[in-house]
DNA sequence: AAGCTATACTTGAGTTCGCAAGCAACTATA
DNA sequence: TATAGTTGCTTGCGAACTCAAGTATAGCTT
């Protein structure tokens, strides 16, 4: 007999939560700065990194992108001078991904904004107490 | 003074979890199934709907996909005939979308397998009072 | 040093979507 | 009953990815 059960109710709110929040955030995003979430979360990264830059390949499994898909966001950031190629001396295989001076000028500019859509959107749905677990609990999951 | 805070820890692994975990899925629920997770997310919908039928607009907002996403997605399910277009009686613009037998037999087939994954990926890192908390905390989102 | 194997990156092809625009049919307003 | 607005659906186009395959470099192993 089939029970109607939905076993996976949380999982199922996750999907969704997901489409309906990075659809959103993402058009805020391209509207007011012309960057995508992915762009977003690449500068980001960079911008953080160790002297702003990081090899092309450990920003793709930063980020969880393959890495043709961070050569092609890539190419469009270096396109836009948001950010640079660089060699690597020591092994020639390596390539490193530069945030320019227009790129960290970019990145202080958005961030506020896309902070507080994130805040409006995610954050403040949840008590700080509730925040730090939902943090805890996701942590665990990739 | 930019301060080197990350005040967006749980939007982060929120964003991070659901890119390797759709990876995942979707890539083991091809490799068994030929399905898509989005294909997946609508045969189940389909499946629990009242006369296993639902209007095409209602599925796509059931499943977060715009209009086109819809048309473009269940295009593919009738062409293998797991779906069938139905036109609407009382309104001509409406057109339902409707499990065929086919459709049923793929979904309880690949319905266990997809469940033990997500049970595997996800559900299984959480006690099921966690569990529970989950999924009303993101039961908060859309 | 010659030959594997692994790594970093790029490129071509294909997929899955969204947005904008369009059509047709329903509804409300005048 | 004309007109205007709304709704459901489809289509053209483009964006963002992935996978598979290819190139070049590096590091072993013998």
């Amino acid at each position: 007999m089939e029970t109607p059960n939905l076993p996976d109710g949380a999982w199922i709110r996750f999907l969704r939560a997901h489409a309906a929040l990075t659809r959103e955030l993402s058009s805020r995003l391209e509207a007011l700065h012309e960057l995508t979430l992915s762009d977003f979360d690449v500068l980001v990264q960079l911008y953080y990194a160790e002297g702003r830059r990081m090899r092309r390949i450990d920003l793709a499994r930063s980020v969880l992108l393959t890495a043709s898909g961070i050569t092609r966001l890539l190419d469009g950031l270096e396109s836009c001078g948001l950010v640079a190629k660089e060699r690597c001396e020591s092994d020639a295989r390596v390539a490193y991904a530069v945030l320019t001076k227009a790129g960290v000028k970019k990145i202080e500019e958005a961030r506020e904004s896309h902070l507080a859509d994130v805040e409006e959107l995610f954050g403040s749905r949840f008590s700080p107490q509730e925040r730090e677990q939902l943090g805890e609990l996701l942590g665990r999951l990739p």
